[in-house]
DNA sequence: AATGAATGAGAATTCATTCAT
DNA sequence: CATGAATGAATTCTCATTCAT
């Protein structure tokens, strides 16, 4: 790669964290371009250069956000499943106690992609990140074996995620109707008995 | 009702239905009120007289929606359960399929509502309709009798309609990942797992 | 007409007289809408109440400016025909030269106008103002008295006063190629020739 | 001329042929630079290196396009001129046909130049295209000839050829008020008229 | 209560021009 | 000579809200 496509890179990736800090802060709405030009110490018309208006910055914004992140949950939970010996249920509680983890943790990204924090999901199946294919494959492995047909694999996976998704979402944000801590157990052991009782 | 209060909550409804209307064809976000208002036949400032400001205009809207219709949808559900004699199972798979059929049908209103189809939950607790209320009531009483807590009840509850409303409200709206034909069956078999299981 | 409608009116002239004066100093380019809003001691939006944007302002100023003083002219010019008892070519040197006058007076109108001082002219057929349509008229006689046929004594009449136009826009705005002092009885004798010779 | 000479010579054409092309398509006020920069093939920084700014660009386009194509015009006039015997108002009739053929035929140019096409006019007495000169000298003889004084002749020109650029301008580009067809014979006869009886 | 003209802060976007490479 | 990323002043336009009638 190149100096200049490097720097562009950079700049690019800076805009975007200028912007994701001012929507914490505020929220997207609230947020003006004007704020995103001054936070990223750029000229107003730069800001043009790499994105075509709010709207796409947010959309490339959700997807660069929640790649991210879900590629440090799936390599984290995968590294554990690969070193110790784990049964299908014990690798199921896992990887949801991981996600809870990563939502309470990572409350701040939640707050700006809200109830959209899956949506990586629907973007799953035509993905051209290698890593998280392979992520996705070796689970889904699991879930055949353990007596799952591919396609209901896929949907049990999907509202899993979802349920586990949607329920904390409100719980770490608005802690309403419940707490996270009020609440967690009951959606581990819901998500849990989706997997085991979804053949 | 005088007659003055009675022709005020009807321009009050006017422009709720109005607004509605112009969120569904543009969204939230593309609609200002001076489209509300012509959309309304009223003038500029009258609009001021019924709502402090668009923010509040939207709150409103989402309880007035999502009220009448659940209420509509508790009503059909619970009638049926009087006039048939009905077991827990029974009656928690009705009520998950007339909520599936519900979104399906009120596809306007979940496009407006978005995620947010389930939020009249989160009001449940301190709710002042007394209809709704009631039928909260009966239906926590059956899972008190299936040997539910009752915190655990109302936890299990609020897990099975947000994952219901979370992943059909996907697939009505945009059949992904996958359509609501294709997800329907398995939603529902989670959902009941979820209250089967969640004791 | 209400006194609301009034006030509409006479805001509307504000505007269109404040624009009218800063494309005069500056240029219709070099003129932003805050300086028209400001000149009108108006506030901005209050500008797009009255006007969709600055190529509608423009083409309402040329209409109602070009309108305005050709109405006048046509006005005296008849008045004295009347009055005297002429003969039609004396007429038509009576209208030229009064015509070559308004131009000369008018050289704020006409540095905004441009080329387009004869604009008028293009609408005249489908023109809605009752006034400029029987002058129209009365001179078409003339011609026909004079033993034009209907549709030659039209397209003459267009020629010569796009000829006077164009060829005094050049003298009276730039001197250029000639001055208004040396070209005009050339253009008066010019202009005459075409009409007397045209038949 | 130098081999780098000729290339800038060709980029500065490159240049000027993607502007007017854009110009035609849009409209002068339409395009930016950056449109012509991209058309052109070049880079942003690189049109500042032919041109000062973009009126510079627009002067210099307007003296190109219609001196390229007025030189055509007189070539193939004179020419005709020579060969056969013409008496000075055949002459006349054959230029002010040629003329109007030109602008026709030019619709493009003209689309651009607007009412600007008969601007070569005031640029005549201090040119420096000599082949212009000599014609325009060849044809000043003409008129003397007949009985014009110099002074008179230059006149008598600039309106005629004023006159059929004008009415043909709107005739062509608009057909308004009537279309090139409709008028020409009308154009023709009035430009004949000014020159024989405008001694 | 109802009206709708007026407001003006503020948002988005464009674009000619510069300058370091 | 050529480049094109960066600039930021300038401009257009929107829209929630107020207030005199």
């Amino acid at each position: 790669m190149s100096e200049i496509s490097n720097k562009k890179t950079e700049k690019r990736m800076k805009i975007l964290e200028s912007a994701f800090s001012l929507f914490l802060e505020k929220s997207v709405a609230a947020t003006a371009i004007d704020d995103i030009v001054k936070a990223s110490g750029i000229a107003r018309g730069t800001f043009y250069l790499y994105f075509k208006d709010k709207s796409d910055l947010l959309e490339q914004m959700i997807m660069y956000k929640s790649m991210e992140s879900i590629k440090r949950l799936l390599a984290g939970t995968t590294q554990k499943i690969q070193e110790e010996n784990l049964s299908f249920c014990e690798i199921c509680e896992l990887f949801i106690d991981n996600y809870i983890d990563y939502l309470v943790m990572n409350k701040d990204i939640l707050a700006v992609l809200q109830k959209n924090v899956s949506s990586w999901l629907k973007a799953l199946p035509n993905l051209d990140d290698e890593e998280i294919a392979l992520y996705y494959i070796r689970i889904l492995d699991r879930f055949l074996e353990f007596g799952y047909s591919k396609e209901n694999a896929q949907k049990v996976m999907y509202i899993v995620i979802d349920l586990v998704g949607s329920a904390c979402c409100d719980a770490v944000l608005y802690s309403k109707p419940f707490s996270i801590d009020d609440i967690r157990e009951t959606v581990k052991a819901a998500a849990l008995n989706v997997i085991k009782y979804g053949k």
